[in-house]
RNA sequence: GCUUGAGUGGUGGAAUGGUAUACACGCAACACUUAAAAUGUUGUCCCGAAAGGGUUGUGGGUUCGACUCCCACCUCAAGCACCA
């Protein structure tokens, strides 16, 4: 061992050595051992390693090492999502060839791999565009065509007029081409789908057995989106047969419903246009073009429309000559078309019930559509009880109390209602977009006239009040916000008429100014809000909003609840139904780097499998051209199709879309357990060795997305019985994200992304590792700025820790006999050892770093209890540790040959040493900590108390005081209440 | 707008309902040094001379005791975005 800690020697050393030795290398089975398969979601080559790739792989090596040391036989694999996108930009940008470009990217990056030092198995590496790879992903997506799961259908693409091209949605934005500027339009294009929807249920059901964080199971059960809900037939009047049907789930409002609204893609429509029963069908047409014209993107773009004031923009036209009776009342109500409703959704039309649907609420508020409430909220007694009237609606408002200093004088401005004689301060309503300080300023221009008001501060004590306010008849939940408002001088414009009439302005002085800040002021506020005005508000709120309550003007039903009602309503008139909100898997690209899709067309057009025995059906070379046109890059490919004509006959067409690459990451974890097979996408049995994975950690930003389409694609294999389970994750992590040191995102064009290579070389790959582990809980999804500066701490500790190495060194090996020493020791295993299991690497860390702390102040350290902390630290860093562990005077110390630390056994935790024998009770009066006394452990309350009671601390704060109560908790706290 | 997550020192963060601010960074002083760096020691939430008091976004509540549980509100981040 070196005085210095060179890690650029040792790193090197170790890596060259474990890669000799295999050290990582996992057989399918060992005896005595159990398997266990950890995965970290594999790498984009996109050309080098960022930082962020080192957080997603460095810091669950700490996790593999450690299941490994206890003595689990451990697959951690790696590989490369290697189809994409860039590579075909690439392409595009530097005319170089896609594969040369990726295949050039992986090498590098490997190689940037090897420099983190992790425990990879390099031996099961897997790339998803080697045809070795992509041979069984076509051979898959045949095994789900044969089971009817993949299917074709027309489908829209977001086009590019002016360039010819299609966009992604990402090149898409705000309707606009990125680089041309040109309106996008949408372009219908035949495109394969995989039918997840089928599986909606069972993905959504199956997740209520998976132990994963609640919040990635909800992000998955709001991607399903399941809704039950009620499907109901509305009559198109004079037409027995003719009806439209809608969805809703909120049947309980239906005769609420005062008019019916279609999504312009309507499959009706047409028909109705052949019938002629449309009167404006040209007015109604334009509309529906219009609509056509205009992209998803824009169409669902969220604008406030200025002529409602409120929501979003909504346009329609009524469609004259058709009339629809509700159900249930026999009412009968007009129809229109409009775009706020979805075609693909549902039934692509809805029953409108304006009073209670905001978006309908809108519309009708818009064209002058009739409003009518049919629930009522059920008011929950609180302060004012009495006043309030039940089967009212509810007003929600925020209002400010605005306490008003004089300029130069110690009094305060006071309001006089002149209906009641009630004095208080100036109120008024907080608006929507203001905080209770600018509606505190705009109030008081408004109401007492003085124009140079400045804000002091927010006073203490927010009431909530609930009440009936006489004047308008309403229920009200209203907050009072006090804040505190100094007048600059005494400048003062008029105040309308309107405020005059209704109050008088007052200067109070500190007396009764105190009266209002103290607690009993609420209740003049309070007072102030019972009494028969109020600014605010004029009662629409209550329209529009979505509520549960009791029906009202429902016939039979009144006085049901809504969850009551919608059962009863559904029964009589119509049908249960369930819809999801998940659509069917597009995977056709029209792009050239990504796993052709094995399909050819007889001269007839209909599709064929490619039969196995011609797969691998290779990507062909001899495309030139990559730019998208709005068909695949594949067209351009002549080796493609005289393939496709020499094998199947003349006037045969291969398909010329490719996968999208979610498919190829979708089952890629199989094929780790078995990556050489060339038989089978994976043996079966291999399969059972490993799968499922025990712990899948990954990015935020893959939950609803990949991790949802593997769960699909696993349980379509397991359906075909080709795997053993039906779900393929025990455990998924999501790891956080890190940003540039500017608190943005990495990313090239901001010039912010902090190259790992450079700080490898500098501190050390140990280093970087372990300062990633640190910085924060790893399963949390938190944002965390690159923080060069922290570096320096995890650099201070480690070589904190060499130095006592070279010090223990000098030591004899006899055993210390330090208690203390021993219990901190345990101590520390027990945190470090759970703290791994849950991903809290930072608290792990910093536990050892209190026990180096420890260790550094004491005089005689064994060699036995260092090896020990050795051990704990080797999966966080694992050259240094094993540099000091297979150093010369280690070895002879230990009377051992060079082996690897990483091999030890993981250190067994000894409940018996970290028993304490005393520990410190803490004595609180009135759960304020008082004093505190040294106790043996399992002190009994009777001695406890008498101890405390013993202590002058403890004393002094009784003098004069009757102890009411004594709680006492076990070893930690003796509390006297008096 | 909806969903989810989060608000604790100058910073990253720690705390089964039981001594809030562990650990680390930064900062300050001191030691070592001709000096600096490195290293080490000590200190570092706020008010206060002290006794003591206050403090986990805000306001309430439950409790002997609340960062933790409940209610209301505010702010930030991410995802979804007219899903009937």
């Amino acid at each position: 061992m070196h005085e210095k800690y060179n890690h650029q020697e040792i790193e090197k050393k170790w890596q060259e050595k474990w890669k000799e030795q295999k050290l990582y290398e996992t057989l399918d089975e060992v005896k005595g051992k159990k398997n266990f398969y950890t995965l970290v979601e594999f790498p984009y080559p996109s050309g080098n390693l960022h930082i962020g790739h080192w957080y997603a792989f460095a810091v669950p090596d700490i996790f593999a090492r450690t299941k490994r040391m206890q003595g689990y036989n451990v697959m951690f694999p790696i590989g490369f999502d290697a189809f994409g996108l860039p590579a075909e930009n690439a392409a595009i940008k530097n005319k170089v060839d896609p594969k040369k470009w990726t295949y050039d990217n992986i090498a590098f990056m490997e190689k940037q791999l090897q420099s983190m030092g992790n425990s990879f198995d390099w031996s099961r590496k897997v790339i998803t565009s080697d045809p070795e790879y992509y041979k069984w992903t076509q051979w898959l997506f045949l095994k789900l065509y044969e089971k009817g799961l993949a299917y074709k259908k027309k489908a829209g693409v977001n086009w590019c007029p002016s360039c010819n091209t299609v966009l992604a949605n990402e090149q898409a934005v705000g309707g606009k081409c990125e680089r041309c500027g040109t309106e996008v339009t949408q372009k219908d294009l035949e495109q394969w789908f995989f039918k997840i929807t089928d599986y909606a249920e069972r993905l959504l059901s199956d997740l209520d057995n998976l132990k994963w964080p609640e919040e990635i199971k909800t992000a998955q059960k709001n991607w399903i989106g399941k809704s039950e809900g009620t499907s109901l037939k509305f009559e198109i009047r004079n037409s027995k047969s003719e009806t439209i049907e809608v969805f809703t789930t909120r049947a309980d409002t239906l005769f609420g419903v005062t008019y019916l609204v279609v999504a312009p893609e309507y499959e009706k429509m047409e028909k109705w246009k052949e019938e002629k029963i449309i009167k404006n069908w040209d007015e109604v047409q334009n509309y529906i073009n219009e609509t056509k014209s205009k992209t998803e993107i824009e169409r669902t773009t969220w604008k406030k429309d200025p002529s409602t004031g409120s929501g979003q923009v909504k346009t329609g036209v009524e469609i004259k000559g058709i009339k629809v009776v509700n159900p249930a009342n026999g009412e009968e109500v007009p129809v229109f078309v409009a775009d706020y409703v979805l075609g693909n959704y549902g039934t692509g039309a809805v029953m409108a019930v304006p009073a209670h649907d905001n978006r309908d609420f809108e519309f009708a508020k818009k064209y002058g559509l009739p409003v009518k409430e049919v629930i009522q909220p059920l008011i929950t007694k609180e302060i004012g009880e009495d006043a309030f009237e039940k089967d009212k609606p509810v007003i929600e408002r925020r209002s400010v109390v605005a306490v008003i200093k004089h300029w130069s004088e110690d009094k305060y401005l006071g309001a006089i209602w002149k209906k009641t004689g009630w004095q208080g301060f100036v109120i008024g309503g907080i608006e929507e977009g203001e905080d209770a300080k600018t509606a505190g300023l705009r109030e008081i221009t408004e109401e007492t006239g003085y124009k140079n008001v400045e804000f002091v501060k927010t006073l203490p004590g927010i009431i909530n009040a609930r009440f009936l306010q006489r004047v308008k008849n309403q229920n009200r939940l209203a907050h009072f916000e006090p804040v505190l408002f100094r007048l600059k001088d005494g400048e003062r414009a008029g105040v309308v008429e309107e405020e005059k009439i209704l109050q008088d302005l007052k200067w109070l002085g500190p007396d009764e100014f105190e009266k209002f800040i103290t607690h009993a002021d609420m209740q003049i506020v309070w007072q102030r809000a019972m009494g028969n005005y109020c600014y605010t508000g004029d009662g629409e709120m209550v329209l529009g909003c979505r509520r549960e309550g009791i029906l009202v003007s429902s016939g039979e039903f009144n006085g049901l609840t809504t969850a009551e009602a919608i059962t009863k309503i559904t029964k009589k008139f119509g049908d249960k139904v369930t819809k999801y909100k998940l659509r069917d898997w597009l995977l056709s690209r029209q792009r050239y780097w990504g796993c052709p899709i094995p399909v050819v067309y007889d001269p007839q057009g209909k599709p064929h499998k490619v039969p196995g025995k011609n797969l691998p059906w290779l990507l062909p070379e001899d495309v030139k051209d990559f730019e998208p046109k709005g068909e695949s890059p594949l067209v351009t490919s002549k080796e493609l199709k005289e393939r496709t004509e020499k094998i199947f006959g003349n006037g045969w067409k291969p398909e010329f879309d490719t996968m999208d690459t979610f498919v190829d990451s979708s089952w890629y974890f199989n094929r780790y357990t078995d990556p050489k097979n060339d038989k089978e996408f994976a043996n079966k049995e291999k399969l059972k060795n490993w799968m499922p994975v025990k712990r899948y950690s990954g990015g935020d930003e893959h939950t609803a997305r990949h991790v949802l389409y593997a769960r699909f694609f696993h349980k379509a294999l397991f359906d075909l019985g080709l795997v053993n389970e039906a779900e393929p994750f025990v455990e998924r992590m999501n790891r956080g994200l890190i940003l540039g040191p500017d608190g943005q995102k990495m990313s090239k064009s901001k010039g912010n992304v902090v190259d790992p290579d450079e700080l490898v070389e500098k501190v050390g790959s140990d280093t970087v590792k372990m300062y990633l582990a640190f910085i924060g809980p790893y399963n949390e999804t938190g944002q965390y700025p690159w923080d060069l500066g922290g570096v320096v701490g995890i650099r201070r500790f480690l070589e904190r820790v060499w130095k006592i190495g070279l010090k223990i060194e000098s030591h004899s090996a006899e055993a210390s006999g330090d208690k203390k020493l021993e219990n901190q020791l345990h101590k520390t295993i027990k945190k470090v050892t759970e703290d791994i299991e849950n991903y809290k690497f930072n608290t792990a860390i910093s536990a050892m770093m209190i026990f180096l702390n420890e260790l550094e102040h004491t005089n005689q350290v064994s060699k036995g209890t260092f090896d020990t902390f050795l051990k704990l630290l080797a999966p966080f860093a694992p050259h240094m540790t094993e540099e000091i562990w297979n150093s010369p005077t280690s070895l002879k110390l230990r009377g051992a040959n060079e082996s690897s630390i990483h091999l030890e056994k993981w250190p067994k935790l000894d409940e018996t040493k970290i028993k304490e024998e005393k520990i410190t009770v803490v004595v609180q009066i009135n759960g304020k900590v008082r004093a505190q006394f040294e106790a043996e452990v399992g002190i009994s309350e009777k001695g406890a108390k008498e101890k405390a009671l013993a202590l002058p601390d403890v004393q002094k704060w009784l003098v004069d005081k009757k102890i009411k109560k004594i709680i006492f908790v076990l070893n930690k706290i003796v509390n006297f209440v008096v």
